[in-house]
RNA sequence: GCGCUCGUAGCUCAGUAGGAUAGAGCGACCGCCUCCUAAGCGGUAGGUCAGGGGUUCGAUUCCCUUCGAGCGCGCCA
């Protein structure tokens, strides 16, 4: 519909021109927006106003020439000049109406549009390391980075949904020597637990799992655990140090292939743990990727080679450092330490380098707002390896606080004192957990009210979004009990019929969804989408109060209002399907357990 | 100290690739079930878009600045 009132519009400036009313140099960039109200018609357009400049004359007056330019169109009702000079378009009732007939046909497939325009992109988010469960910390960025990559797919995306495992490195180990020393414990031989060691009880479950499986193969005295291990921070030491020399002596003292038998049952552990949950929260991954890859091939020689080619790299105080701050970054980073070892930072690069390497023509990161420091290294590592910068592309998501009984719930991970996503899901539900962490922009910190979400009345906007999907699904079934059977042919026959202002509203409403996906598409930004819903779901409630359906005598509006329904609730279900939250048919609970 | 993100109604938040009278929900107040699910509908009240400057036909939106909030500034991962 856009492009088609574009070319009207191109043509009527095409047509000043050769008249000489307009200069020929000018090219304009013809904008079409949906109205905010219907008094402005259904679309307008601001050229007039953008020509006032390079034509020298009053917007209004363009405005005017405009219009009288216009052809006639069998889908434009009326062109009106309004305000400072926009064009506003009344589309015919006729036109506005086809919008029912055409959800009913593409059914799930309405909405989808080309924007993306079959880009491969890779979009990675949650990625938390893998040394404890997941917790509502990562919803956010969970919730978003699937509804997000559900609505760039439907935008026309080619989408691969990545979760980076950081199972390699420091964090690892300590997770291992963790479960080790808890395993010591479990056999008897008392150990100070360290300050600096995972203390959360999942890792006590994973030691009682490592005892059931292997017995006491693992077990050493407490002389031997503790030799040469410089003082815990309790006792006034260093805890990195304390730490460092407790992994050093689990490895040693287990050999190689054990303490690998033990380390990869943690990660394991976790790891499934976190693909449990993240499955049951609805969010689902194409390809789950190994930091240790990056270390086994030779992606990070790679990557560091193809810097050190064109001079980035430069060596100070016995470590490798990258110039960053050639790029834009505060600081030169270091990709090889003195002792050796590749940083962290090295296998960013190298991840990076592997992401495009792999044919992806855009790599968009998913972070928590605490990360925003990498944007601009991460930036510079691309432009130092000749990757556009415009193709990589870091999205920030700001912190949730849980409120409760309107109070802040504290947490803190260092202590395993948090609220994990499973309990959350537990106590709220998939739904209103996915969409509450969504219906907030992700640039905005947010208040997640508990009570809120589990509360089953109209202040919750899930239920209320629900709820007219589940009356549209009554609505019909109390049809077939009165055995007044639907039809949509006669339906769509009698579309004429639909003249009520709160029929005209839904439909208004309906046809704008493939607009809303392409701008959810373009700022990245699914909450869009969840607004959009809960307005349409307004929009039903308020026809479905006014506009009967079931007691109506007149065969053929009942068909058309019918067919309005099931185009809505089409919308409604696809919408939240997008959003990672189902559509029941019914509220009820005993329904729903049925279902 | 430097940097990033933000500041919109009593509360929680939309809106801003410069555009028309800044919108919802909740809370408050007033109405609506002999009628398809009242988990619903209709209405009223509520604003210096944090303050100040600038850019222009036009700024809540862009720029500068002050104030306030959150976060980040390792040869950790």
């Amino acid at each position: 519909m856009i492009k088609h009132l574009q070319e009207l519009l191109e043509k009527a400036v095409s047509c000043l021109q050769r008249d000489g009313v307009f200069p020929k140099d000018i090219n304009p960039v013809i904008n079409f927006e949906r109205t905010r109200s219907k008094e402005h018609g259904d679309f307008a357009t601001n050229l007039a106003l953008t020509l006032a400049k390079p034509i020298g004359k009053n917007p209004r007056e363009i405005a005017q020439l405009i219009a009288d330019k216009l052809i006639e169109s069998m889908h434009v009702e009326k062109v009106e000049i309004a305000g400072p000079g926009f064009l506003n378009f009344f589309l015919t009732n006729n036109c506005r109406r086809q919008v029912v007939k055409q959800v009913l046909k593409l059914g799930n497939k309405y909405g989808n549009n080309d924007f993306g325009s079959h880009k491969k992109i890779t979009v990675e988010f949650v990625s938390a390391n893998p040394t404890g469960p997941l917790h509502v910390g990562h919803g956010r960025g969970a919730a978003y980075g699937a509804s997000l990559s559900n609505i760039l797919e439907k935008s026309g995306y080619e989408v691969q949904r990545e979760y980076y495992v950081n199972d390699n490195g420091r964090q690892m180990d300590i997770l291992a020597t963790s479960v080790w020393l808890r395993y010591i414990e479990l056999c008897g031989v008392p150990v100070a637990f360290p300050d600096n060691g995972y203390q959360g009880n999942y890792i006590v479950e994973i030691a009682r799992f490592v005892r059931k499986k292997y017995g006491d193969k693992f077990l050493f005295t407490q002389s031997e655990v503790y030799e040469n291990v410089p003082e815990d921070e309790k006792h006034g030491g260093d805890k990195e140090k304390h730490i460092d020399g407790l992994v050093h002596n689990a490895k040693h003292l287990l050999g190689k292939d054990n303490y690998q038998k033990v380390f990869k049952i943690a990660l394991n552990t976790i790891l499934s743990g976190i693909k449990a949950d993240l499955e049951s929260f609805n969010v689902n991954y194409d390809s789950w990727f190994s930091e240790k890859q990056l270390h086994e091939s030779d992606t990070i020689d790679r990557a560091i080679a193809k810097l050190k080619e064109k001079n980035y790299l430069y060596e100070k105080d016995g470590a490798i450092w990258f110039m960053s701050t050639h790029f834009g970054d505060d600081l030169d980073r270091v990709v090889v330490r003195e002792n050796g070892q590749k940083t962290y930072f090295a296998s960013d690069i190298a991840y990076l380098l592997n992401k495009f390497e792999r044919g992806f023509e855009g790599a968009l990161y998913v972070f928590g707002a605490d990360h925003h420091g990498y944007i601009a290294r991460l930036k510079a590592a691309a432009k130092g390896m000749d990757i556009n910068p415009e193709d990589i592309e870091i999205v920030l998501t700001q912190f949730a606080n849980l409120v409760k009984g309107g109070k802040k719930v504290q947490m803190s991970s260092r202590s395993g004192k948090f609220v994990t996503l499973k309990e959350l899901i537990d106590d709220v539900g998939v739904d209103a957990a996915r969409f509450f962490y969504v219906m907030r922009s992700h640039d905005q910190h947010m208040d997640f009210d508990l009570d809120l979400a589990k509360s089953q009345t109209n202040e919750n906007p899930v239920f209320y979004i629900q709820y007219a999907h589940a009356r549209i699904c009554s609505v019909y079934k109390k049809l077939e009990e009165q055995a007044l059977q639907h039809n949509q042919e006669i339906g769509n026959a009698s579309l004429n019929l639909l003249t009520h202002e709160k029929e005209e509203d839904l439909m208004r409403s309906i046809s704008s969804y493939p607009e809303i996906l392409i701008t959810a598409a373009r700022t990245r930004s699914p909450h869009t989408l969840a607004n959009y819903l809960r307005e349409v779901a307004q929009n039903y409630h308020s026809f479905y109060d006014q506009c009967h359906i079931v007691n109506i005598t007149d065969e053929n509006l009942r068909n058309a209002r019918m067919n309005l329904s099931l185009a809505t609730k089409s919308i409604i279900a696809d919408g939240l399907s997008l959003l990672g939250a189902s559509a029941p048919e019914s509220m009820f609970a005993e329904d729903r357990d049925t279902k």
